[in-house]
Formats: structure tokens, C-alpha cells, sequence
DNA sequence: TATTGTTATACTCTATAACTATA
DNA sequence: TATAGTTATAGAGTATAACAATA
């Protein structure tokens, strides 16, 4: 046996890279959401520059800047996420200066969020600066399938909830 | 000054949570985008139970077994990981018998991926079971709307891949 | 020099569970 | 008992950068 054959040598190397099978995979959205997020969380925090807010706080302080007195488990609910991870940001914020946050003397458990001038601006300024990312979200989704889009996005995650798993 | 005034009193407490106002938050796709991923990522792993590989490995298997001889930097590309996370599931499946890895005589550079036959019957299970979570997908898209939604999907990854931001 | 893969390290985002204080 | 918020801890997912072996 002096020589490979053709056979034995292709079983030696990867397959080229453009016939790869992807099999069941294209039916996986998983993947495709967590590339989508991934991209739009880089756009974001590129147009926005080091100075601002990561997209998460910014989230936060929109909904503190429209919703004076906003209670810490609201932000959580509104914004999805958990309380322990609400506290988090907002004690940073307190920090930074961006909000105050006071008990309410009607039931003192419940903790009222402000933001401070300074919050308010750094809110309007991201706000604007925003506006590019959206345009290219916008663009890149195209602007007849945004609304549906954003509508499947929310209706997957309204029924997804709902299901009851066997 | 005795009592607080009616304005005094509703100053002093959050406001109704169903009155709060989410300003231009329902313009970011990000959020809709990281809450749906989780939400499919949850339906994934509850449907397949504790025995089967999370999402992510199970791309990779399947990958694998789709196309024997895969390379680890092909795996990454397909994947859409960096090289150096693709390292890190391969050794672990290596190390549960489910996958080897041989270097190619022609470049000993290349690893090239292979599924044993307990990770060949791991795959097949594992795509039968996720049957189910991709009913549930579809459903909750709607079977009208799901290949225009992965297909934004997918543009709105490339196109915002491509935009060179100022 | 450039590429494949490995390793050490670290970062983002988030949650769970036990706790305090209030109700 | 139940709720609002805090804390400590952990975990999933990922990447960067320096490195060895090879081309």
C-alpha cells in the first residue's frame, strides 16, 4: 500500500466549509436571538461611546426620568428582571449621582426612585444619541416588518411563558 | 399645616404600576430581543430535561454529527462562537465520550471532530425531544409569520454587522 | 509570518436564597 | 405571614490575549 486513494485523503480533512449541513439547527431560533441581541447590544454601546449607560441601565433610568417615584419592584417587573439585579444598578446609580431614592412614609418598606438633574440629563443626552441605533435597527429590520416584528417578538415571549412543559 | 394635601399624599407613593409610562423603551428591540432568548432557551431546556446538553452544545453536537471531520474553528464560525469557547464544550464532550478529535496528516494544525456512537444516539435523542419545544416555537410565532421571522432575524445580524458606526 | 488550537483570565447579564425591616 | 429591598454567592454565556505547535 504505497499511496493514500482520493477516498482515504478526503477523510483526512475537514469538509469544505461552504458544504456544511446545518441539519435541524435553521429551525433553532435560540441561536439566532441570542446573535440578534449580541449585534444589537454592540450597536448600541458603540453610538453611544464609553460615557454613556450600558443598554440594562439605561432601561432603568428611562423608566425612573418618565416614572417619578417608581418603586424598586416596579423597575424589576417593567424592566424584566429581578430585584437582587435592581438593586444593583440602582445602588451604582445612587453613586454616580444619577438618582435618589427615599422610603415612602405611607409603607417605609417601599423605596421611591428620583432621578437628579444629572440623571435626567445623562437620560435625554443617551436618549438622543440613541436615535441613531434606532434608525439602524429600524433599517437593518426594515421599516414594513418593524411593527409585526416587535409583535412576534412579544407575542413568543407572552406565549413561551404560558406553555406548560409535560 | 395639619394634614397633607391630596397632592401631598399621592406625592409620597409610586405611582399605579399600570399607568407607568415606558417613554421610547418600546423602540429598543434589545430587551425583546435578551427576554426572548431566554424565555426560548428556558422552553429548550425544560423540554429536554437535566440529562440532555444545554442549547449551545447541542448545536455544536449536531454539527458534529451532520459533519464528520468538522474542524474546531469551522465549528466556531458555524456557531457563531470564538474558537477559544468551542475549545472548552469539545474538551468537555471529548471527556464524556460523546465526540473524538484526531489531528489531520495534511495539517497537524486542524483538529478534526468527530461524534462516537454514544454521541451520535445522544444527538438523535436529544433532536427528537426538541420536537416538542420547536411545536411550542412555532405556535407561539405563528406558522404564518415564523420563516419571515427568522429571516429578519437574520437580516437585521448581518445588516447591523455591517454598519460601520461614525 | 500566519493559522489552529489551548489556557488563563475576566466580563456581561442575570438569578437564588437567606437576611432585615417593615406591614 | 407576607412584602420590599439587601446581600452574598453563583452560574450561564461569552470574549480577549498570550502562548505552543505547525504551516
Amino acid at each position: 500500500m504505497a499511496e493514500n486513494s482520493a477516498t482515504d485523503h478526503e477523510a483526512d480533512r475537514p469538509p469544505p466549509f461552504e458544504t456544511l449541513d446545518h441539519g435541524i439547527l435553521h429551525e433553532f431560533v435560540g441561536m439566532y436571538l441570542r446573535v440578534a441581541y449580541e449585534v444589537a447590544y454592540e450597536d448600541f454601546t458603540k453610538r453611544l461611546g464609553a460615557e454613556a449607560l450600558r443598554p440594562g441601565y439605561f432601561t432603568i433610568l428611562t423608566l425612573i426620568v418618565c416614572n417619578p417615584r417608581i418603586s424598586q419592584t416596579q423597575i424589576g417587573m417593567a424592566s424584566e428582571r429581578d430585584k437582587s439585579s435592581v438593586t444593583i444598578a440602582l445602588r451604582w446609580m445612587e453613586d454616580n449621582g444619577l438618582i435618589t431614592r427615599y422610603p415612602s412614609a405611607q409603607d417605609r418598606r417601599t423605596h421611591m426612585c428620583v432621578a437628579t438633574p444629572k440623571g435626567v440629563k445623562m437620560q435625554k443626552k443617551m436618549e438622543e444619541k440613541s436615535l441613531a441605533h434606532l434608525t439602524a435597527l429600524g433599517n437593518a429590520i426594515g421599516p414594513e416588518r418593524r411593527a409585526d416584528f416587535i409583535k412576534t417578538l412579544k407575542d413568543l415571549i407572552h406565549e413561551l411563558r404560558q406553555a406548560d412543559i409535560p
